[in-house]
Parts: structure tokens; C-alpha cells; sequence
DNA sequence: CTGAAAGCGCTTACAG
DNA sequence: CTGAAAGCGCTTACAG
């Protein structure tokens, strides 16, 4: 058809116009708002149902003050957090549980690892959000007023020692403590914990843990030592553990980062595992089935977190009150051939 | 302060306020457009910085008529999309890509494994992206007059049957029959292909390269067999084609999705790589190098072929002419251990 | 170079 | 129950 206009774009004033009815009134069944009688409902709903008329949703938002956006803020660069299943996940899951109450992810990133400066900017100017869930890596005081500035409601993803409210997180010491005391009663005598930087709440929560276990026992000890994520020195440190006299029998990473590094490293060095050296990790693989030995770890409750994160948020956009202002969460052991019961040779 | 407005929402109205000037000047610094007095400017350019003003991108949008949002349709769902890393790569180069020029990512996945109605749906309606990139799988008319219906510029990654142009993909024909040739040369005699469902275009693609590759030999003789990527039946393939006669001493998983379950059967069956049966595969898996025997595999350019869609995209956006309206790219043979020369046995 | 005004497509008190 | 009108925060011809 040649008159077919090219300038498909229906309007709510068009509806309106061919419905005989007023902007406002197609408004209200468009938010399914009542004040408006049945048939002229009807009359309404089918035409926008014949008409396949959907608002123009900018339009909407500018006009409601809403945004019907969540932003997600993942304080790394896309190379790192991508090497990991945690941020996917949770991410996908996040939106999910978004999507089943009508909102929208706004993903913003770290450009450069450690600088979370422009991807709080990149949310948060524009207005474009009605609220945040972000990861409590890197929050500084400077990201902290900006919200605050802005009034603008957020969760955190793992705590953070600038916030004492509305944050998720897991039990990282009570985790740590029971792997470790699985390693102990496996017959391992020197463990090896690497964690990642110490600056990193998770990480030192972690050591406590650690720490806790060997506190039960006189039989095992430990040695800890940190390392950055993105460049991990672990080689050099089981080196250098190797040659200290410490010689351990079991290495901990601490992280799910690290795992398959140190698991590398001790390949590359012809260590076996687990008759060489046990490893045990904080945080499951990837694809964590598929290698041999599996490693025995800790494994995190992502997408319960990733739920809770979203329903505390949303709680708080709506303006519900909230009778807990956290969640912390447990996690469990999942025991692989990696840290197999030593022989009575020690 | 107590008179602080916690109405901290500064407005273009504001600001021409306090520079006494109109919004109409201050949109125009605010753009960087033409048609304002240097002293002005600059006045105008100091206070926005100073008062840490940014505009609200919702109103820019609605008065714009461009929403910045470039839509990017993964047509999986998350569980699936994530087992790989293609997808989330594609993801992350886009959005650097789209940031770059100012571009923000809206993503949309299916929300069942092969329904992507939904996906295209959310990004389409309401109005709020100015181009897509789309994966070509599930790709059907329905949603294609959606696309030409809105006037909206696409990008397809991977061909469709259905379209002509404006689409990126890789050799999957060529790179097949190299991977297989080097099989070939490597010794193996019966080679078993496992691809994805044949409904899929860049699955007859291998196919035929696999078969390029044998027809240049008598040496060796090929099966193809095809199963689905989200539940793979291949303990069934491969246990059929060890007793049926054919017993391959060489199997090439067709897909990335494929690899790990292959690898996981091969285990199971206590078919030891290679010496028992060799295995390749097209497209690498996350985290390859930490797999024993390394596995010979045809690597995509999945960057590149990213950076090429979003360019493709944005020229179409801003209305430049392409010279060319599609993109396809070569692949890398990846050598490991898995395909190691066979001794004369056979 | 600059301003006044219309308009983007909605929502939402306010009347009636 | 329904409509008319103002307003959300911008942009963009159009004058001058």
C-alpha cells in the first residue's frame, strides 16, 4: 500500500483520537489505573490490542519520574569479571528477578580495574535509574556521597566498611573456618591459605576463618599470604613456601580468582594433587566439574544472593520498610578428590 | 545545612537561570553545537562544572529523538549463554565499543532456549534503542517485519536464511575443513563429526567443510552426527558409533557448547585422549589452557567480529553508506596435545 | 550570537 | 467516570 505511512509510530494521542476518549483516560488503562468504566475500558484495551500500540516508554518515564531502571554496577574491568561465573550469574539472575516486576538492567563497568569512578558517573548522572546494586569492591567515600547526594537507593553486594546497611553478603569466616577443618581432619599439617589483597574485607573475614580452625587444633598449622587478583604471584609464593622450610602439604586459594591459577602453578611445578599437595578453594569454578582431581570448596549461594540483593532494592524503591537491613548468607562445602585423606606418612 | 534542598535535581531551567541566559543556550554548550559566543560559552561551560550539572538523558532522549541505546538481542537464555564464553565477549567488546561513541547497551536475552520473542519484544517495543545487534539463531519472519515494521537498524552475528545483508560471521565452512585436514594429516582414519542441530546455518556451514576435507583423501572416512546444544546426547552418539563398526579414532566436537561434554563422555567411557581417540573442536573453551591435554581447536575471532557488528551498526545509525553490507572473518587453528600424531597402529 | 516558543509522548492532579 | 490542562526536562527550528 502506498499510503501505509512509513511514520509507524502510534501515539497515545493517536489511540486516544480513534478511541474518542481523552489522552488521560487511555493513560489510565494503559497503567491499568481504575477510574475508568468497563466498556470504555474494553473499548480501549482492544484497540490497543489491534492496534499493537506500545507507549512510548522514554516518554513514560519522563512524564512519571520513574525510570523503571535498575542500575548494576560491577566494580571491574570486563576481562576480569568475566573470567569468573560470579558476576554473570548473579547478574543474570538479577535481571530475571527484575524483569518479573517490570524492570530494566542498566549495566555499567569498571573501564579500567580498581577505578570505579566513572561507572558510578556513568549511572548515576543521566538520572536514569531508580536505583543501584552495586558490588563493595572499591566503594570510596567519594562514590558513597554521590549517592547520598542524589538520594538514590542502593544495595551492596558484600560489605563494606563505609556502610552499615542494606547489604548482601555470605558468611565468609564461619565458610572458611569449615573448609580449613576439613583439611585439618583430612591429615594436612601445613596449610598454605592465599588470599587475595588484604585491603579487601572479604579477604581478611577469610583469614579469620582460617584462623579459627587452627585455633581447634594443635596438630596443623598455618602460614597466609596475599596477592592481587588480576596478577597473581602464586608460583612465586608456593616457591617460596617450598623453600622456607614451611613446605606445605595443602594449599587454600582463597578465592575463586585464584583457584586456577594456583592450580597451573602447581602443574607447572609437577606437583601432584593431591598426593603432592592438597588444594582446596574458596568459591566453585567454572565448569568445575569437568576437571581431574575436582577441587574440594566452598561454594557460594550466588543466586540466592543475587535474589535477596534484588528484593532488598526493591523493597527500598517502593518505599516498603524493611525489617532487616542485611542478609548474610551460608555457604557450603562441596568435597572434591583434591584434598583426598593422607597417608600416614607425615 | 538545613536549607540544602534535598531536592538536589539542578535542571537546564536552573542553570540558564543562574547564567542568565535561555535553556536554548545552554542546550547548545550542553551539545557542543554552533551558534554561541565564545565568552558565553565558556561562562556557561564553568558553571556546569561547577555546579556538577549533568542533563537528564530521559528528557534528551524524548526531545532528541534518539534514545543513545544501541539493543543487543543474545537469542539463549541465561543458563545456556553463559556455559560459553562467546556470548559474554561479544557483550563486553560491544559495550566498550558503544561507550566509546556514547552508546549505552540495552540486553535482552530469551527467556526460554529458543523462544526469542519475548527479547526482541522488550528491546523493539517502547521505543528506546536506536539500532540492534542481534544473534542470527531463531532469527524468523515474525521478528524480522517487527525490525523492517519499527525502521530500525540491524546487525546480525551469524548469517540468517532470511537476510542478505548488514550481518557479521566467521569462515565456519573453511575453518572446518582445515581442522579437520589436520586430523587428517595427524594420522586419523575415521573421524566422527558431532555438530549442532542441522536447522542451523553455521552447522551445515562445518559440515560441508568437514566434508571438503575428506573428499581431498582416501585415507580417511567421516560420520556426522547432529544432537542439541542445551541437552547433547552424545554418551548415545558416541557409544553407537564405537559399536556399530565405524569406531572413530578421532571425534570433532562441532561447537564450543559441545567440547566439554564430549570431554566429560570420553572420561566417563575411560577413553583416554588422544591415544584411545583424538579430539578437536571448533571454538575454544573458557579457561583452555587449563585443560590436560590442551585441545586442539579452531579459534573464532569473537573481538573482532563484535567490533565489526558495532561498526556496521553505527554507520547505519548515524547514515553512512557501506561499501560492504557484510563481514565474515577468518579463524586461527589452535594446536594442543589432543590430536597428536597417531602411531601406525591402524 | 541569542531568546521565545513549540514540541517530544506521556502522567497526573484538578474539575466537573 | 471522563476531559482539559499543566508539566516532566530537554531540543530545535524560527525570528531577530
Amino acid at each position: 500500500m502506498v499510503d501505509q505511512k512509513s511514520n509507524n509510530k502510534l501515539t497515545i494521542k493517536d489511540i486516544a483520537a480513534i478511541a474518542k476518549v481523552s489522552k488521560g483516560t487511555v493513560s489510565r488503562v494503559l497503567n491499568k489505573k481504575p477510574g475508568v468504566g468497563d466498556k470504555t475500558r474494553k473499548k480501549i484495551e482492544d484497540l490497543i490490542k489491534k492496534l499493537d500500540y506500545s507507549p512510548n516508554l522514554i516518554a513514560q518515564n519522563l512524564a512519571s519520574q520513574k525510570t523503571g531502571n535498575i542500575g548494576v554496577i560491577i566494580p571491574h574491568q570486563a576481562e576480569y569479571y568475566l573470567s569468573n561465573p560470579y558476576w554473570p550469574v548473579l547478574l543474570s539472575i538479577i535481571t530475571k528477578a527484575a524483569a518479573d516486576v517490570g524492570y530494566t538492567i542498566l549495566l555499567s563497568t569498571a573501564l579500567e580495574e580498581g577505578n570505579v569512578d566513572s561507572a558510578y558517573d556513568f549511572i548515576i548522572k543521566g538520572k536514569r535509574v531508580d536505583g543501584i546494586i552495586a558490588g563493595s569492591e572499591f566503594l570510596g567515600e567519594k562514590q558513597l556521597s554521590t549517592l547520598y547526594y542524589y538520594n538514590i537507593p542502593f544495595v551492596l553486594i558484600g560489605k563494606s566498611p563505609f556502610v552499615q546497611e542494606y547489604y548482601v553478603d555470605i558468611e565468609n569466616r564461619k565458610a572458611t573456618e569449615i573448609l580449613t577443618t576439613h583439611l585439618i581432619h583430612q591429615g594436612y599439617r601445613r596449610i598454605l591459605f592465599i588470599g587475595g589483597p588484604e585491603t579487601i574485607l572479604n579477604v581478611t573475614e577469610r583469614v579469620q576463618g582460617f584462623y579459627d580452625a587452627l585455633s581447634h587444633t594443635t596438630h596443623s598449622m598455618g602460614i597466609v599470604c596475599h596477592t592481587r587478583y588480576e596478577k597473581p604471584n602464586i608460583k612465586m609464593i608456593i616457591q617460596n613456601q617450598m623453600k622456607n622450610g614451611f613446605s606445605p602439604d595443602a594449599v587454600i586459594a582463597g578465592a575463586g580468582d585464584l583457584v586456577l591459577c594456583t592450580l597451573m602453578v602447581l602443574r607447572e611445578l609437577n606437583i601432584t594433587i593431591p598426593d603432592d599437595m592438597a588444594l582446596a578453594s574458596f568459591d566453585t569454578l567454572h565448569l568445575y566439574d569437568y576437571f581431574t582431581p575436582r577441587i574440594t570448596a566452598i561454594h557460594q549461594p550466588v543466586k540466592k544472593l543475587a535474589r535477596a540483593a534484588f528484593e532488598m532494592l526493591f523493597a527500598l524503591i517502593v518505599g516498603k520498610t524493611l525489617i532487616k537491613t542485611d542478609c548474610i548468607l551460608p555457604c557450603t562445602l562441596r568435597i572434591g578428590e583434591s584434598c583426598r585423606e593422607k597417608r600416614i606418612i607425615s
